[in-house]
DNA sequence: AGCACGCCGACT
DNA sequence: GTCGGCGTGCTC
C-alpha cells in the first residue's frame, strides 16, 4: 500500500518536449539506456528508459509493452552525451535519441548477434561427421582442412546452406573471438621535425585535453594522426575519427586500412545501407573494430576502449546538422572527450575562428605544422582586378592567358566557381524582370544541358519561359555564369584540351568522383572546372594553376560568416596547386582588388586574414565573442510568423540576452513557406543557456506557436 | 510527428 | 445526401 507508485520515465521517440511515465514491468529491473516498446496514442512507439521516479497514486499508467534490450544500448557516457546535447540545443530528448541511434535500432530491431569471425572443424569432428558425408559436406570439410579457420566471406555461396547445417549438427564450429591483430605496418614516411614533435606530444596526452592541429595544406596532418594513434592501436584501444563527408576522403580510409589492417578499420557513412551501418556499429560497440572513420552521427558510436578522438577538417560547416536536431558533431565530440576523459585533436589547414580563439585563450593546446611535408613551396597568389578586363563567360583575359601557358607547359588548370548550372539567373532584356522560383524568394538557375530552369533551394523545375511574365517581351537572356557555361566557354577556347567538370550535376550522370579523379591523374594537360567538391581533400598533382572565378560572392553576402568561408575555401583550393615539386600559381578574380581581406589573403598565409576577421567579430560582438541563437519560424502566411515572433519577443527573460528582430530570413520564402527569425545574443554560452531555459517553456506555451513551425538553432553556422 | 475528431464545399 | 479538405488537440 504505497502512498506513491514507482513509474518508469521514458523518452519516447517523438519530437515532443516531454518525458512519459509508464508502469514498470512486474519482473526484471530496467536500466537507463534500454530500449522499450510502449503503447503510445493509438499505436506503439520505441522509447528509451531514462530512470525510475515516483508518481502520485491516483494516476493510472499504461504498462511498458516490451523490453527490447538486455543491456543499455548506449554506455553511460554516451547517454550523458545525448542528454547534454538535447539540453544544450534545446531539442526533444526522444528525437535526440532517435538521431543518435542507427535507423534499425531506432525502429526497434534487435541488436545483431556478433557475426562469427570464421569457422573451423570441431575437435570431435571425426565422430560426428562419420555418417554418409555428402558431396557438399565433403567439399566443405576439405575446404576447412586446407584453410583451418575460414572467414565467412571466404566460403563459397553454394556451401553456405551446408555450413549452417553443419554448425547445427556440431561438426563445424563458429570461431567468435578476435583473430589476433595483424602486425601494424611501420610508417612509410619519414616525419619532419614539426610532425615528429606533434606526434610525441599527442602520444603523451593523458586524460581530457583538446588540441588544435593547424597545418598548412600538404604539411602531412594525416601522417600525424596516424602516427599519434599507432600506440593506442597496438595496445588494443579504439579511435574515433570524424570527417566532414566520407565520399570526399576515401584516401583517409584506405591509408588507415593499409597501415593498420583492413579488419581493424571501418568507415561509417550515409551511403551504406541501414543493415551495413548497424553491423559496423555493433562491431564497434563490441570492440571488434578499432578505428571508426565516420561523418557527423558517428560521434554517437559506442566504443568501449575509446582512447582518442580526431576531428579532421574541423572548420567544415557540414559538422553542424542543418535539419532536425541542430547539433555540432565537432562540439559534441569535444564534450564526449570530456565525458570519457580522453584527448581530442581538431585538425585543419584553415581552423574555424571559434577554434583559433579557443587556442589563443589557452583552452586548446596548439600544434602547428608550418612546412609542407614535400619540398613543394606554397603557391603564389595574385589578385586579378576585373575593372578593365574583357570578360569571356566570366573569365578574364589575364586568366585565359595563364591557362594557355599552363596547358602548353603540359600542366593542369583548376578553375573554381561555386555555382552549378549554366547561369544563376534568367532575366528580361526589356524590363529587367528576373524569373523567380514560384515557391522561394530566389532566382531560378538555367541548366542548359537539360534545358530546364531549376530552383536550387526547393527543386522546382520549369521550361524556358515563352515570354517575360511582367512585360510579355520574348527577349529573355541569361545573366551570370555557372560551371556548365564555364565548361562550354573553355571548350571553345581550348578545343584540344580535355575538360572535366566536377560538380553535383556532372557527377550525377557520369561515374563517381573517385573515377573522375583517377582519370584526371592519368591525363597530362587538362582543365578542371568545379564547385566546392574540388576544394576538399583531393590531390591533383599536375595542377599548377588555380583560378578563383567569383571571389566576390563571399564579400557581399549578408551572412557574417561568409568572409571566413571565402578565406577557408580559397586557401583550401589554393592548396590543390603546386604539389609534387611544381610551383603553383593562384589567380583571384575580383572587382574589389583593394579589399583588405583579399590583400591579406594574397600574401599566402591563412593566419593574418583569419586574425583580422577575428578582430572584426570582436568589435561587432559576434561569435566567438558572444553566444548566438536563432529562433526561426515559418508558415504559409506571413502574419502568423510575425505574430509568433513578436509574441516570443515579449516573453524574453529580461536583462539576460539581447534580441534583434523579427527579421526576414535571408531567403524570405522557401518551398512555399514564409520565414523570419529572431536573433538572440548573450555575452557567453552560460548566460545564453540560462536565458533559453527560462524562455523555452514560455515559447512552447504561446498560442501563436501552434500556427507556425519553429526551431531554435543554438550556435547557428549557416544563415540560410 | 502521427492520428482522430470536427465542421464546411463539390461530387456520385 | 456523402467524400474529403486541413484546423485543432492529444499522446503516460
Amino acid at each position: 500500500m504505497n502512498a506513491e507508485n514507482t513509474c518508469i520515465q521514458i523518452a519516447v521517440m517523438v519530437p515532443l518536449r516531454r518525458i512519459f511515465s509508464y508502469a514498470p514491468p512486474p519482473e526484471g529491473r530496467l536500466q537507463p539506456g534500454m530500449r522499450v516498446r510502449v503503447p503510445f496514442g493509438k499505436g506503439s512507439r520505441v522509447g528509451i528508459v531514462l530512470g525510475y521516479a515516483s508518481c502520485p497514486p491516483d494516476v493510472t499508467l499504461k504498462p511498458i509493452g516490451q523490453v527490447l534490450d538486455a543491456h543499455p544500448v548506449l554506455p553511460s557516457a554516451l547517454q550523458q552525451l545525448v542528454q547534454f546535447g538535447a539540453a544544450y540545443y534545446h531539442h526533444p530528448i526522444g528525437d535526440a535519441w532517435a538521431t543518435a541511434l542507427p535507423t534499425l535500432l531506432r525502429q526497434g530491431r534487435p541488436l545483431p548477434e556478433p557475426a562469427p569471425q570464421g569457422y573451423r572443424l570441431s575437435i570431435d569432428e571425426a565422430q560426428t561427421a562419420q555418417r554418409q558425408p555428402g558431396k557438399l559436406q565433403q567439399a566443405l570439410r576439405e575446404h576447412l582442412i586446407t584453410h583451418r579457420v575460414v572467414h565467412t566471406t571466404a566460403i563459397p555461396k553454394e556451401l553456405r546452406a551446408t555450413l549452417r547445417q553443419a554448425v547445427r549438427r556440431g561438426w563445424i564450429e563458429a570461431v567468435m573471438e578476435d583473430t589476433p591483430p595483424t602486425q601494424v605496418a611501420p610508417s612509410p614516411h619519414c616525419l619532419n621535425t614539426e610532425q615528429a614533435s606533434a606526434v610525441t606530444q599527442l602520444r603523451m596526452a593523458r586524460g581530457f585535453n583538446a588540441w588544435l592541429l593547424e597545418g598548412v595544406t600538404g604539411s602531412g596532418k594525416t601522417e600525424v594522426y596516424l602516427e599519434a594513434i599507432r600506440p593506442h592501436l597496438e595496445s588494443g584501444a579504439q579511435i574515433l575519427v570524424l570527417v566532414p563527408e566520407i565520399g570526399l576522403t576515401p584516401q583517409l580510409v584506405e591509408r588507415c586500412q593499409m597501415r593498420f589492417g583492413a579488419r581493424r578499420v571501418a568507415a561509417l557513412h550515409s551511403a551504406q545501407s541501414d543493415g551495413e551501418r548497424l553491423r559496423i556499429w555493433a562491431a564497434a560497440a563490441a570492440g571488434r573494430i578499432q578505428v571508426i572513420i565516420g561523418t557527423r552521427s558517428a560521434v554517437f558510436v559506442p566504443l568501449p576502449r575509446l582512447a582518442m578522438i580526431v576531428v579532421d577538417e574541423e572548420h567544415d560547416p557540414s559538422f553542424k546538422q542543418q535539419n532536425g536536431w541542430h547539433y555540432s558533431a565537432r562540439d559534441l565530440a569535444i564534450q564526449r572527450a570530456r565525458l570519457e576523459n580522453i584527448p581530442i585533436v581538431l585538425g585543419s589547414a584553415t581552423p574555424s575562428l571559434e577554434s583559433l580563439c579557443n587556442a589563443q585563450k589557452g583552452r586548446y593546446r596548439h600544434l602547428q605544422l608550418r612546412q609542407r611535408a614535400t619540398s613543394a613551396d606554397l603557391p603564389v597568389m595574385t589578385i586579378v582586378p576585373l575593372r578593365r578586363e574583357n570578360l569571356q563567360g566570366g573569365i578574364s583575359t589575364t586568366l585565359l592567358t595563364a591557362c594557355k601557358e599552363t596547358l602548353e607547359a603540359g600542366n593542369q588548370v583548376l578553375l573554381f566557381l561555386n555555382r552549378r548550372g549554366y547561369a544563376p539567373a534568367v532575366l528580361c532584356h526589356d524590363c529587367g524582370h528576373v524569373i523567380q522560383c514560384p515557391r522561394c524568394s530566389a532566382p531560378m538557375t538555367w541548366h542548359r544541358r537539360q534545358e530546364r530552369l531549376r530552383c536550387h533551394h526547393c527543386g522546382h523545375e520549369s521550361r524556358w519561359p515563352q515570354a517575360c511574365p511582367a512585360c510579355h517581351s520574348t527577349a529573355l537572356i541569361t545573366a551570370g555564369q555557372g560551371t556548365e557555361q564555364l565548361e562550354e566557354v573553355l571548350r571553345q577556347r581550348f578545343p584540344q584540351t580535355p575538360i572535366w567538370r566536377i560538380d553535383r550535376d556532372a557527377l550525377h550522370d557520369r561515374d563517381s568522383l573517385a573515377t573522375a579523379v583517377a582519370d584526371i591523374r592519368q591525363n597530362r594537360a587538362a582543365i578542371l572546372v568545379g564547385t566546392q567538391m574540388l576544394a576538399k581533400g583531393h590531390h591533383f598533382p599536375a595542377v599548377t594553376l588555380v583560378g578563383i572565378i567569383n571571389t566576390d560572392q563571399g564579400l557581399f553576402s549578408a551572412d557574417f560568416r561568409a568572409p571566413e568561408r571565402l578565406l577557408q575555401t580559397v586557401v583550401q583550393v589554393a592548396g590543390r596547386a603546386g604539389r609534387e615539386e611544381r610551383p603553383g600559381q593562384v589567380l583571384l578574380q575580383t572587382h574589389l582588388p583593394e579589399h583588405p581581406l583579399l590583400q591579406s589573403l594574397a600574401r599566402g598565409d591563412y593566419r593574418p586574414p583569419a586574425e583580422a576577421l577575428l578582430n572584426e567579430r570582436r568589435a561587432a560582438g559576434l561569435p566567438p565573442f558572444a553566444a548566438l541563437t536563432l529562433l526561426r519560424a515559418e508558415a504559409h502566411q506571413r502574419y502568423r510568423v510575425d505574430t509568433f515572433l513578436s509574441a516570443a519577443c515579449q516573453c524574453v527573460p529580461p536583462a539576460l540576452v539581447e534580441i534583434s528582430g523579427p527579421l526576414p530570413s535571408l531567403m524570405e520564402r522557401r518551398a512555399g513557406f514564409e520565414r523570419a527569425e529572431l536573433w538572440v545574443q548573450a555575452p557567453n554560452r552560460t548566460q545564453m543557456q540560462k536565458a533559453l531555459n527560462l524562455w523555452l517553456p514560455q515559447l512552447a506555451g504561446l498560442s501563436s506557436a501552434r500556427h507556425v513551425r519553429w526551431t531554435l538553432d543554438v550556435d547557428p553556422l549557416l544563415i540560410t
